[in-house]
DNA sequence: ACCTATTTATAAGA
DNA sequence: TTCTTATAAATAGGT
């Protein structure tokens, strides 16, 4: 409808896109609302702008959260059934893993607002049980993680050890040559035993210290109230945090 | 556009107002598509009939969850400042423990989006901790709920037996009456024993039925897969649903 | 932002 | 529901 007709591709031109956009943007949301009215129907539209921008609409019946909401209510079913599949696989990569808590954020949501005054024993027994499986998942990735960080520390305990024995085995080498020299040149002068200027020429080791950097390189640092009883603090000190 | 003008009012025929639905729902969702490829737009349209029934547009660019979470991220700023108010009081009445489960989920997705990918043992622990309370809450609601419903379903069960000592009484009255009337009329064409029309002239009662309307009138009812394992169905069959 | 030739959407009817 | 068609609306391209 216009002088022209146009094609369904994106119009390269910024300006004209830019102008088209705005056109039928408004034009969109009028018709959101007509049909709100006119068929009584309840609808919530976003709209983000190339540049982000945000415009939306929610029918008169009930305001955008109510209707996302309702949204993941009815598409929770599906859901339910599409990560189903993935149940077994407990070890997930962390994609599905995020996947996984955005669904049961969601869920979460839905109880929540003015509604949940509302919630019947059938709703609250469900979120119940999902609630139980969000906690079964957050405990076996723990796990995982502990795991990881005990296989983790038996390693670098064992490299260590290694290198102590090198150590031991280097000092008593450093302790006979310095005893020979001792009784060849007879010089007091000198400390008996020296070690080399840097004591450890092996790459240095600590255990416990960034084995998860890979992992948690970019995550924001937030302060909140620490509520973590039951786990003492020193259990964390062997994750980087 | 059309043969004739609308006025942009609720249409009252019943079938008009499908049809006029089912053709405009049409029309959006088009033009929904057509701004998101013509200029690039992420959008996300959810529309429910009258009936309840859901239809949905996202943008290729992105589901309608990237969408629906980056909406929330846009207006996520001003929640928290509403919801922050409410932090301290634990024990609270729902209205709070509402704003408390708002919490919790802001909790939750400050944990999602890409950031997820990066929890650290620490969070995760965190996480678990919330869930768990959570739980605690529910389950405790679960609880109050069904205390509530036993003893309503006593009461009832009381009333009930009142009713029927009631009716034993009156019954028995009734036959001795009839009894005296055949031995003094001598007319064996009428009935022996005659309830009348309606036999109960009490407020009809049924145990279970309806306890909870007030609190769950306007749940809307979906049709979803019952995902109650562990709680037989018959046992939701007291909560009106 | 406004204008208007055109294209599109759709109301009414079948 | 689907089709047809007259007409109302939306809007492309221009100012």
């Amino acid at each position: 409808m216009g002088r022209g007709k146009v094609e369904l591709k994106r119009i390269e031109n910024k300006i004209s896109r830019q102008v088209t956009f705005s056109k039928r943007r408004s034009g969109l949301l009028k018709k959101a609302h007509e049909i709100s009215v006119l068929c009584d129907a309840h609808l919530a539209l976003i709209v983000f702008s190339t540049k982000g921008k945000l415009f939306e609409y929610a029918s008169h019946h009930s305001s955008m959260d109510k209707i996302m909401e309702r949204y993941e209510r009815y598409s929770y079913a599906e859901r339910q059934l599409d990560s189903e599949s993935h149940q077994e696989s407990w070890d997930m990569e962390y994609p599905k893993l995020v996947a996984r808590l955005e669904i049961l954020q969601r869920n979460m949501r839905n109880y929540s607002g003015e509604e949940i005054n509302c919630l019947s024993m059938k709703e609250l027994h469900h979120l119940e049980q999902q609630l139980e499986i969000a906690l079964k998942r957050i405990r076996s990735r723990k796990n995982q993680l502990m795991l990881e960080s005990i296989s983790q520390l038996q390693k670098k305990e064992k490299a260590i050890q290694e290198q102590n024995k090198m150590l031991a085995k280097m000092m008593k080498e450093k302790e006979s040559r310095d005893a020979m020299e001792v009784v060849e040149e007879q010089n007091p002068g000198e400390a008996l035993v020296q070690f080399p200027s840097n004591p450890c020429p092996y790459p240095s080791l600590s255990i416990g210290d960034g084995q998860f950097s890979a992992m948690e390189a970019n995550r924001r640092s937030q302060s909140r109230p620490d509520l973590n009883s039951g786990m003492p603090a020193w259990m964390f000190t062997h994750f980087s945090d």
